[in-house]
DNA sequence: CGGCCAATTGATTAAACTCAATCTGCGTGG
DNA sequence: CCACGCAGATTGAGTTTAATCAATTGGCCG
């Protein structure tokens, strides 16, 4: 497991969620790290709840999170909203937005959140002069997309049941993969009419695919916590493709 | 509109659909467009119909666009395909494949295609020496995600006809913006059974809906196009949000 | 205790899917 | 020149999935 090797190097409790998830793919270097850290000095603080991107606004900002969790979603006018990505500690937001004059999306606070405030013009000195740190954008971005393209598959190619087990494999290995894992156990930081929202189903149809996955065995709900009780299974019944989440090549 | 930009500082005829797209977004010195035209050299065809990227193979290259659709796709181990993008000419497939090990899609030829075929390393120099095109491609990567988020709402949140109306609404707006548009008319490329896959429907009802849209007298379909009968109307009933496709900070 | 948010359940309706033909245009071989 | 085959488009009929409408329940907090 890959957070194995970041504790070596990092122990968990020190480094920021960032240098945790680059930390994981290649061996970054104490400047490396610094710069990094350094990155994130001014942070933000968002209630549970509360947007701080609004699509179509003037955006010049870039997002860390550092803690908690968030949504990426769009509004339609009858008041239908789709959620695109959740965003984890370590996930950037707004990264390519120095030449877009507007959002293209809205952007929410799951849980309180802190994020780290970056004039994204940094970003692009990055590039001069920390390559590494820049490959590791770099495969952020791909990453972006394959999640967001995943996305797409589990809303236009499978039932709410697979919808619904596919979203929580991604979650529990992407939440696995920043070392904040708990075993089998997920905490689902959403409602369910945000996994209505994320699978482009109703409610009321999102509770009754909840249950019928927790009657075949292959998840148990509790209070704010889900278990995938068979990973296997689930993983085979949605084509789950855990390689989207994690490849990297050295 | 943008492409009257283009058309003055560059000939369509003579330059590349990618020179003619970032041209269209800021003044290109000739030693960049000299540049951007010579990454371009070592060219690909591609027939209709045949794959040139495959998930999960090992990918090691950058594809720009030249002439003709492309697709990317997904395919599930059930036979379902789902279409995330189309891409046309002067898009660019595979810009952050360099840290990946492997495709997280595969792409085919929707008609005769012209790939240039580019090193991805040649892709890291750009950033050192000519930051006017990094920063168009960081555009260009921006806009692909505003894409992508468009077709996961279009997937989640639009009835059949609303998805069908939204794709065609993207697609002539994209068509418009690298100049090779033809007033109301789009040209199509796929088949109703791709059209389907695009939007997570079976091939019965896309043309049940295209029938309706049809009916309705918002398109007028012939032979291998459509025209955009009253393109507010499909606009207003989509919420389609033009400014994902263009905005560009100066 | 009351109020509110989230989850759950029942009943009905509507959207979209599947299965099964049929039709149409087009190229190819006899 | 025509018969044949094929891919793509179209139509009909019946079924399934998911949406909608409408309560009801369970916690939690002030």
């Amino acid at each position: 497991m890959q957070t194995g090797i970041v504790a070596s190097i990092q122990p968990a409790e020190t480094a920021s969620a960032l240098v945790r998830k680059l930390g994981a793919l290649c061996l970054l270097s104490e400047e490396e790290i610094a710069y990094l850290e350094g990155l994130q000095n001014n942070t933000l603080s968002v209630d549970k709840g509360r947007d701080f991107i609004e699509e179509n606004a003037d955006l010049r900002t870039t997002f860390i999170v550092m803690e908690g969790w968030a949504i990426r979603y769009g509004l339609l006018s009858n008041g239908r909203r789709q959620i695109l990505s959740y965003a984890l500690p370590g996930d950037i937001l707004g990264l390519h937005v120095n030449f877009r004059a507007a959002a293209t999306y809205s952007a929410s606070a799951l849980t309180p959140l802190t994020l780290a405030v970056v004039d994204p013009r940094r970003v692009l000195e990055i590039s001069q002069k920390y390559p590494i740190i820049a490959a590791g954008l770099s495969w952020c971005t791909a990453r972006e997309f394959a999640i967001l393209g995943d996305q797409a598959v589990r809303l236009g190619r499978l039932s709410a049941q697979q919808r619904l087990a596919h979203l929580l494999l991604e979650l529990w290995h992407r939440v696995e993969l920043i070392g904040n894992g708990a075993g089998d156990w997920l905490e689902m930081h959403m409602t369910q009419a945000d996994l209505a929202d994320t699978l482009g189903l109703s409610l009321v149809h999102t509770n009754r695919s909840l249950s019928a996955l927790r009657r075949q065995g292959l998840i148990t709900v509790h209070k704010d916590h889900v278990r995938l009780d068979d990973i296997d299974a689930l993983i085979e019944m949605t084509d789950f493709n855990p390689k989207h989440l994690s490849e990297f090549r050295v």
